[in-house]
DNA sequence: CCTCGATAGCTTTCCGGAAAGCTTTCGCCT
DNA sequence: AGGCGAAAGCTTTCCGGAAAGCTATCGAGG
């Protein structure tokens, strides 16, 4: 054991303690990124609810400003790259086109398809979200010194790089 | 830019000519966490599924079995400890008492209280479970050398540390 | 000893995304 | 040119946890 024991190394020397085949190799670092993560997505569900947007609203957002002008992405694109049923990502489509931050249309390509874009209201509530969204992410580490988040960011494209498509 | 960029790096450069001001200092970290985490995530919710668990009925059971035998704790406890509404908790255990995965009873000492207990049947499907998502996340890491999981282990406890309470 | 604000947690309603089911369109093959 | 399996995405239903609302109990303070 190094230093001083902090919340993820209780958690692994409970489990030694009660459970020890529950641990792998990888234990620690499965378990320090879920927490660090759940971190982070509760900094972003504030955010999100100051906006008034659930987490998915945000993603389709954000995933239309990425694609660059004229932000405008197919369902289909949408639902895949988000990891999203197609009637779930039709309904969240719909509430985004209640609000008038998108609008849909035919694709004049393909007559099963439709086009989603960005309004102008759209595009500007994306960016802020987006901002937003980071600021809160940089606040979660803002008691960490550079050189600890420049040797964790390091050290993760490590074990990116070594699974060519998936970590 | 170093080495062969991957999906993290393509994102961070898309931002970069579409967004800059959404960057910060800690964005790639922020990110390369959330995308391993969904990772870790998606591995988890395919053992879930199997087990016919959701991930929050899997929490329930984890935190129980973890507490250590008579793997009891108060309703109020895996609220706050699993970051769940009291309703929400309620109806989970609801469900876990009908699967007679759990049991739930008064609490001698504080007449509006109830505590959970794991049956026999529930320690060992608790068991089963965090045993098989310990080897799905395991699997997640099974291309990455041992000496970059230990080494972003590592580095992740620094971030972990420099933040006291929290990272 | 009594009052009352706070706590505990349950029931019920709400809501968002998954998923089932369906229609329309496409494109390959004969 | 027509048939048919696959694709695209929409509507509707389902489901699980959040949250509103409520009752019972606790414990501090007068």
């Amino acid at each position: 054991m190094t230093e001083r024991p902090d919340r993820v190394d209780q958690l692994i020397a409970t489990w030694r303690s009660e459970l020890p085949t529950a641990l792998t190799q990888t234990s620690e670092l499965s378990k320090r990124v879920m927490v660090l993560a759940a971190d982070l997505d509760a900094a972003s569900r504030r955010v999100f609810d100051e906006l008034g947007l659930t987490a998915t609203e945000f993603d389709v957002l954000a995933a239309l400003r990425r694609s660059g002008k004229p932000y405008r992405l197919r369902s289909n694109e949408l639902s895949k790259s988000l990891l999203l049923s197609t009637g779930g990502t039709s309904n969240v489509i719909n509430r985004l086109v209640a609000r008038r931050l998108a609008e849909r249309d035919a694709d004049p390509g393909d007559g099963r398809s439709t086009r989603i874009s960005l309004t102008p209201d759209g595009v500007a509530l994306a960016e802020k979200a987006l901002i937003a969204n980071s600021r809160a992410h940089e606040s979660v580490f803002a008691p960490v010194p550079a050189r600890y988040v420049q040797a964790a960011t390091g050290a993760l494209r490590d074990v990116f790089t070594a699974t060519d498509t998936r970590p």
